[in-house]
DNA sequence: GATTTTCCTACTATTTTAGTAGTATAATTG
DNA sequence: CAATTATACTACTAAAATAGTAGGAAAATC
C-alpha cells in the first residue's frame, strides 16, 4: 500500500509551482528536474496525465513553463493525485460496484471504513497547506 | 496504493478462524479454500509469514487445522498486516530515518500525516470487530 | 498403510512501476 | 529566418512487485 512516484513526483511539481505561484513567473519542467533531481523526460510524462485538467497556465520558449491557474488552496492533495494516475483506493471493492462478492466479504467494511478515512483526509487539504512559509 | 491480495487474503484466514473461536475446533485451509474460493496452495504460502507468531495452535492429519491461541480482541488488523507482509506504509520515507532528503522534501509532511492516521486506525481494529454476529 | 493436513523450498507468469528515446509543435530572440 | 528553448505526444523497455503454481516432506489419525 504504497504511493508511487507518480504521486508523489507530480505533488512536488504542483508544491514547486504554488511555492511561486505569488511571483507570477512560469516555472519550468527543466528548473524542477534540476531542483528536484528527477529526470525531465519523466516530469515530461507525469504532466501529460494533469493536461485536461484546467490546472496551469503554459507558455513554451524561452522563461516559459508552467504556473499555476489559481491560488493554492484551489487545489485538493486528493484531486491531484487521483488526476497523477495515482490509485488511492485502498481495495478494488470499494470503487467496484459490482463486486458479486461484497455483502458477504468479511474484509470489506475494514476497506470501505479506511478507504474512506483517506479519501477524506487527502481532500481535506490542499497545496496551500504544504507551500514554504516565511 | 493498493492492499494487495497477500494482506487481504490473511486477513480473511484470521477472520476465519476468529468466526470458529467460540466452537473451540481446527479449521482446515482446505475448508476456507473451499469457502472463499481461494487456491489452497495461495493460502498455505500466506500461512508461513505467520509461522513464528505464536497466533495459533495447529493441527496436522484429519479434522486438523488451525485454531487461535488468543480471544479474537487479542489481534489487531495492523498487526496481523505487518506479518502478512503487506507494506502498510505509505512511502518508504516515513520508515526510512536516513532519507538524505527528508528535511526538505515538499511532501514527507503530508506522508507522515497520512501514514500516523493509516497506522492508527489499523492498530484500533481487531479482528473482534469484524467477525459475524449473530 | 492410506489419508489428511501442515510445513517448506523452488520456480514462473502477469502486472505495475519507473523510467528512456525520439520527434513534433510552438514561442522567443537575435 | 535560424537558433534556442520549452511544452506536447507516442512508443518502447527494464526492473520490481504481485500472484500465484508445483512438488514433496513430515506429522497425525483411522
Amino acid at each position: 500500500m504504497k504511493i508511487s512516484t507518480k504521486g508523489r513526483y507530480t505533488l512536488i511539481i504542483m508544491l514547486n509551482l504554488a511555492n511561486e505561484y505569488k511571483n507570477n513567473k512560469y516555472i519550468s519542467l527543466k528548473d524542477i528536474s534540476t531542483k528536484e533531481k528527477i529526470s525531465l523526460k519523466y516530469l515530461e510524462k507525469l504532466m501529460l496525465n494533469l493536461k485536461d485538467s484546467d490546472y496551469f497556465l503554459t507558455q513554451r520558449g524561452k522563461d516559459g513553463g508552467y504556473k499555476l491557474k489559481y491560488s493554492p488552496n484551489h487545489y485538493k492533495i486528493g484531486d491531484i493525485l487521483r488526476l497523477a494516475d495515482e490509485n488511492i483506493n485502498v481495495t478494488n471493492c470499494v470503487s467496484n460496484m459490482s463486486c458479486p462478492n461484497k455483502n458477504r466479504c468479511l474484509t470489506y467494511p475494514l476497506w470501505n471504513d479506511l478507504n474512506e478515512l483517506i479519501q477524506n483526509y487527502l481532500d481535506s487539504k490542499t497545496l496551500q497547506d504544504y507551500i514554504e512559509r516565511n
